[in-house]
DNA sequence: ATTAGCACTCTTCCTATTAGACTGCTAATT
DNA sequence: AATTAGCAGTCTAATAGGAAGAGTGCTAAT
């Protein structure tokens, strides 16, 4: 185990190490020592600290290093206790009341506003209903055998697909039809709409197959929507200087799919998950930390979001900002999808 | 002017300079000159050419580099007979062919092809009504006081926002509301609407406020959606090793708006519009080049797409892709929105 | 248990030198 | 008159050799 004074050692490395991105010499540490201490003693302290795998020495005969398992430590050691100070908080909210309340534009602006903050890639999952219902369909003739599907499912985004119709088919039709199926099915679930029994004429027959498949679609997809905002932070990062790297990194950012798989990984509790560096399956992101969080309405939506820096990151401004953007996005579901499950 | 000789010189420079990244010497050129040439006269061609400022050498007694100029002259040298494979060609539409018939994903999948075939940053702008039109509105029911309006207007995407409603409202009541405001103001301009004269209740009023705001909105902005695809291609590119050049486009790539107004300088006439380095007006980009072009129906639906890359790209390959692409977002939007002027 | 002192190691930065790549010019050739 | 061979001159890129500085680990003293 390690003593209080080697705590307080491994907490200044790593405090210095994220503002400096070089390796953290002994006479720095005592100078920044709480009490007098002499820099020989703070040799003595690293030595064990090393051995314990919490630092290392990058070349011999150079400073030291926090590891993963030294991050970890200080990660649980600031477990709580990091809040941004209100004023920020109230400046982030300010932003949000003066958007448009839209769903989409709220993921747009979380991104951009949790990069700004945490000064390092954001990404925000739209949250999505865990299990798809039906709410509502409308169809508006463009053609005489070309109709516009507008598909409302009970808490999702809305969903609009061109249907080329067999026969032909009126507005005026086209309105019953979707007068009668939208009473039919309401609250209804993929599965159970395939098992309703009644009769459909073949236009509406077309109708419910493309209703379906566009549910079954939407239950298959792990998130809705992916924003991500603020790349050009890594450009900021030193240890990112050789193109390789970035490289890599960039092109996982730019296959979401990678990404929210990357972004699950974090998540496999609730509350905020943290990953670092080694820990990551992608090997571009061993040098990578990430701090996500679950955002939703338990059972019925759930969305996910995060950061994405190097390991040398602001932990405590970066977990304060994921937690203050968790609840901001939390909120507004609840205001918009409110208290009562469904209408 | 330029004599044949010359151009067939510049030609091999060119090429030889987008393969390698680096200047060309004349002893090379001369290996590769189609009949047998010494080195000491393309050196004297390149004096020549060297005068008139359509290369240059980036040190003293190094090989030479092409300008902007001669990158310009070369474009012009191979105005229209730049073609991809027609195997590639139906590679392309092929791809489509499987894809759903959304414009959104049509945009999305039009950006990924487009950079992969450029091998560099493809930027897909979807359409949008040149002047909205209403089509039609739906109201349905989420709350007693809390109404999801959809609203359709021709020929672009559809918004959904929702109402706080100042009073109660039944879905019934929404249903007569919607159906009585859709036949009233179709085919109407934002404009119009306003215009019309007609008994609203206090949710009536809410509701057409709230859609002229929307179609007043679609009409301000230069474009519905962008898609951006192939970021990482940027890495490949020698000349952008230094991480300052990277950054800075980077962040303009991020920030969508510049884009949009990047790609609307390369389109001030119709075809295909290329700016190369010095002509951009963003200062990151004057080592970059742009290829572009308008698609959509003329007088009714308008959106674009383009290539962002070094000035040292492939513009044959680049030029056809763009050509090839803008085809197939035509035909598209031609299948989609079909000849006559509205339904 | 802590600290001062010191020899030792390793990185980084600077300089010098060399090898190699191309050019421009001149004089010879077609 | 146009082309070419030949060569001196110039610049870059690469390599090696220090020199300076930073930081450690150890030992002996406090």
């Amino acid at each position: 185990m390690i003593t209080s004074r080697q705590g307080i050692i491994l907490r200044i490395i790593i405090r210095e190490h994220i503002n400096n991105a070089s390796p953290v010499a002994s006479d720095n540490i005592a100078r920044l020592y709480p009490t007098k201490i002499s820099s020989a003693t703070v040799r003595n302290e690293m030595i064990s600290l090393e051995d314990q795998g919490y630092i290392h020495q990058p070349h011999h005969s150079g400073g030291r290093v926090p590891s993963d398992k030294g991050y970890l430590q200080y990660i649980e050691s600031l477990a709580g206790s990091a809040e941004l100070p209100l004023s920020e908080q109230h400046l982030i909210r300010h932003q949000f009341h003066q958007a448009k309340r839209d769903i989409d534009e709220w993921g747009r602006l979380a991104a951009t506003v949790l990069s700004r903050t945490a000064q390092n890639v954001a990404v925000v999952a739209l949250p999505k209903p865990i299990r798809s219902k039906f709410k509502h369909l409308e169809l508006i003739s463009i053609h005489e055998t070309i109709a516009l599907l507008i598909l409302v499912i009970q808490e999702a985004n809305i969903k609009q697909q061109m249907i080329y119709l067999t026969g032909e088919a009126s507005q005026t039709e086209l309105s019953g039809i979707a007068h009668r199926l939208s009473a039919a099915y309401a609250e209804l679930t993929a599965e159970e709409i395939k098992k309703v029994i009644m009769p459909l004429s073949p236009v509406e027959t077309q109708v419910v197959a493309t209703v379906v498949e566009n549910m079954q679609q939407e239950d298959r997809i792990e998130y809705e929507e992916i924003y991500i905002d603020g790349i050009r932070h890594f450009f900021d990062q030193p240890e990112f200087m050789t193109q390789d790297k970035l490289r890599d990194i960039i092109e996982i950012i730019e296959a979401k799919s990678f990404l929210s798989s990357v972004l699950l990984q974090a998540l496999i509790d609730d509350g905020i998950g943290i990953v670092v560096g080694k820990d990551n399956k992608e090997d571009a992101m061993q040098s990578c930390s990430i701090v996500a969080s679950k955002y939703g309405i338990p059972g019925r939506l759930s969305g996910a979001l995060g950061v994405l820096g190097p390991t040398r990151m602001q932990y405590e401004r970066t977990i304060s900002a994921v937690r203050c953007l968790t609840s901001i996005m939390n909120e507004f579901l609840n205001d918009l999808y409110g208290q009562p499950s469904g209408r």
